[in-house]
RNA sequence: UGCCUCGUGGUGUAAUGGUAGCACCGCAGAUUCUGAUUCUGCUUGUUGGGGUUCGAGUCCCUGCGAGGCAACCA
């Protein structure tokens, strides 16, 4: 599992790091932070972050924070806080360092409140912040457009005595949401639009999921985040292009505190945070954005944030993905600048590539249609007379000798998949064919004399013989038999229900339309519910345990709906297949 | 438009002035009691132009294209 230092790549993320570590600005431990919004579930974008965040600190020996960055009471809730830590917890991370609390690495920004607060009071003592009531529609018409410079607000020259009263007016609730709000004092004319006197507190009303009614101001993230980060000892907070045009704001608000002397001392190195920005995940046939999965859930389009189609951590999940192929899969899309759209294929490819080497193998028919072997117990005594007279043994797992093998059993009738047969073969069809021989999995070899059918000229039974001296697979003469197909034995095969999944959207970019426009592409057949069977072993398998089912797929049992009276399994991912039908020789 | 950022095969990513490499996808073949796995091979690339240099994907200028910012959201 380990990696060694050459198997990680070396973006400039992880030299920025390494130069800081070698000049000796870290005070001798890298710190980095992951810091949701708890107003959401985390998805495979953030996965990547988490990756980022949490895998630099590992390289590097230090710790990463976990952050709730709950700043604004409006969306925020315990339920995505707890889920939030649950996901990340499952994708094989864990927060480390001092904690704001009971928790080691845990903090919430809302615990800082009362610091941040502080740092705004003497902000205002020093002239560098004031009090405005402006409202929205004139601040941002002083604010003025990029190619030209904004004015000052009419509140810009208050005198700190004033903007401290005002200030302490607005946390008191003496005021209305809007009314009032801090702004710092930099640059009315600034080309970067955020320098231009942001605002750093606005007045909210709301109660506060953890804080109740202690607040009716907030700070706003351009003026918490770099608090944030420096209480905490950050060395290196990375998040995504978005907020680059933020940094010189974030620097801004750093400098600031070093002039109040607020930040950290380590090893007697002071910890000055810096911000470095990456771009966030695409991946084609789906979207990302929190406000869209929301819709999709409230409206009804998926049964949850947990449906097995959602890019979420818990939908992946429930899917069948693996926290390993997950995390290789952001390994080897590596971290740059440029917003790139990244391939689904590469993440079944990990997927595919963990459960190949870890699921154990089963045998499943998902479109079933039934198989009589006519001579089965006619021949030889040593025959059974009836379905189940045999086991055949089959390993676990053929590429780990120690998974063991198992007992299947085995009779007169059986279940194989409708697409195993064509009762006109066409050229370099390997399976089940009139006057064609087939080996059925680790059984024996298997020459169909023909088919039943009912009115509508529906294949509803195939009759065959076998061939007595093949049983174990394989033919007494050492004759070739190309195809194998597997089956279940009708007697004792278990019914079982399989959930099977492909792309929620037809289009690779479901936003080409904008944002609104989405829903035109979801796929119509991205949920499909088939009811077939499975060997008798499966029925009693555990929830969330992942098969191959030979020949098929990867499958999961379902973490909700699965048991062992009605089993069910979601289809992780298919096999490859590299049979094209229809080919000509 | 003002500011910031980014352009390497179909996709993602390396090469940090010195032979453009790797992976995914795709295609072909070998092996195979999973048309899986494994193995072998193949196709496809530095955004245009100019400059610096013995030598440029890399440095400079310029064009073109893409993205971000212009919330009292994060």
């Amino acid at each position: 599992m380990e990696k060694s230092e050459s198997d990680t790549s070396r973006h400039f993320l992880r030299q920025w790091i390494e130069k800081d570590v070698a000049e000796g600005r870290t005070g001798g431990k890298v710190v980095t932070r992951f810091p949701p919004e708890p107003n959401g579930y985390i998805h495979i974008g953030h996965a990547k972050a988490v990756c980022v965040d949490f895998g630099m600190a590992a390289l590097f020996g230090g710790e990463c924070h976990l952050r709730l960055d709950d700043t604004n009471p409006a969306k925020e809730s315990d339920e995505y806080a707890e889920n939030i830590k649950k996901d990340i917890n499952w994708l094989g991370f864990q927060w480390s360092g001092d904690g704001d609390g009971k928790e080691p690495g845990f903090y919430n920004a809302s615990n800082m409140f009362d610091r941040m607060y502080a740092i705004a009071e003497e902000l205002i003592r020093r002239g560098q912040a004031y009090c405005c009531n402006l409202t929205q529609d004139e601040w941002k018409e002083y604010r003025g457009v990029p190619d030209k410079p904004g004015r000052p607000s009419p509140s810009r020259d208050t005198a700190p005595e004033r903007n401290l009263k005002i200030f302490r007016e607005m946390r008191d609730g003496k005021y209305a949401d809007g009314e009032w709000c801090l702004r710092a004092k930099i640059d009315m004319a600034s080309p970067n639009i955020h320098f231009r006197d942001p605002v750093l507190y606005r007045i909210r009303h709301v109660p506060h999921y953890h804080l109740g009614d202690k607040w009716c101001i907030y700070p706003m993230y351009d003026f918490a985040h770099p608090i944030e980060d420096a209480l905490e000892g950050v060395t290196h907070s990375m998040c995504t292009l978005e907020f680059e045009v933020h940094r010189p704001l974030y620097d801004w608000v750093v400098d600031r505190m070093d002039e109040q002397g607020l930040l950290p001392v380590r090893n007697g190195v002071k910890i000055r945070t810096q911000q470095r920005e990456f771009a966030r995940l695409n991946i084609t046939y789906t979207v990302m954005s929190k406000r869209l999965l929301l819709q999709l859930v409230t409206e009804g389009r998926v049964a949850g944030w947990d449906d097995p189609r959602m890019p979420t951590v818990c939908g992946m999940r429930r899917r069948g993905y693996t926290p390993g192929a997950i995390r290789e899969f952001c390994e080897r899309i590596g971290v740059s600048k440029f917003e790139s759209e990244s391939d689904p294929a590469l993440l079944e490819w990990c997927v595919r590539e963990e459960l190949n080497k870890t699921a154990a193998r089963r045998m499943a028919v998902l479109d079933p249609v039934k198989v009589v072997i006519e001579n089965w117990g006619t021949g030889n005594g040593e025959q059974g007379t009836g379905s189940g007279a045999r086991e055949v043994e089959l390993p676990n797992n053929p590429l780990d000798e120690s998974a063991g093998t198992r007992k299947i059993p085995f009779g007169r009738e059986i279940w194989i998949d409708r697409s195993d047969f064509m009762e006109v073969p066409e050229k370099k069809f390997f399976r089940m064919a009139p006057g064609q021989e087939v080996r059925l999995r680790g059984a024996c070899i298997f020459k169909c004399t023909g088919c039943v059918k009912d009115a509508s000229g529906r294949v509803v039974e195939i009759r065959g013989t076998w061939d007595e001296g093949s049983w174990g697979g394989n033919a007494p003469d050492g004759r070739k038999v190309k195809g194998t197909i597997h089956w279940v034995d009708a007697a004792t095969g278990v019914k079982a229900e399989f959930r099977l999944y492909e792309k929620l959207f037809t289009e690779p970019d479901p936003l080409k339309n904008g944002p609104d426009g989405f829903l035109e592409f979801l796929n119509p057949d991205s949920a499909k519910t088939v009811e077939g069977y499975v060997e008798p072993s499966l029925a009693s398998c555990a929830r969330e345990e992942r098969f191959q089912f030979e020949r098929t797929g990867y499958f999961v049992a379902d973490a909700r709906d699965h048991n062992p009276a009605a089993p069910v399994f979601n289809r992780i991912v298919v096999l490859k297949d590299s049979y094209k039908p229809g080919e000509k020789q």
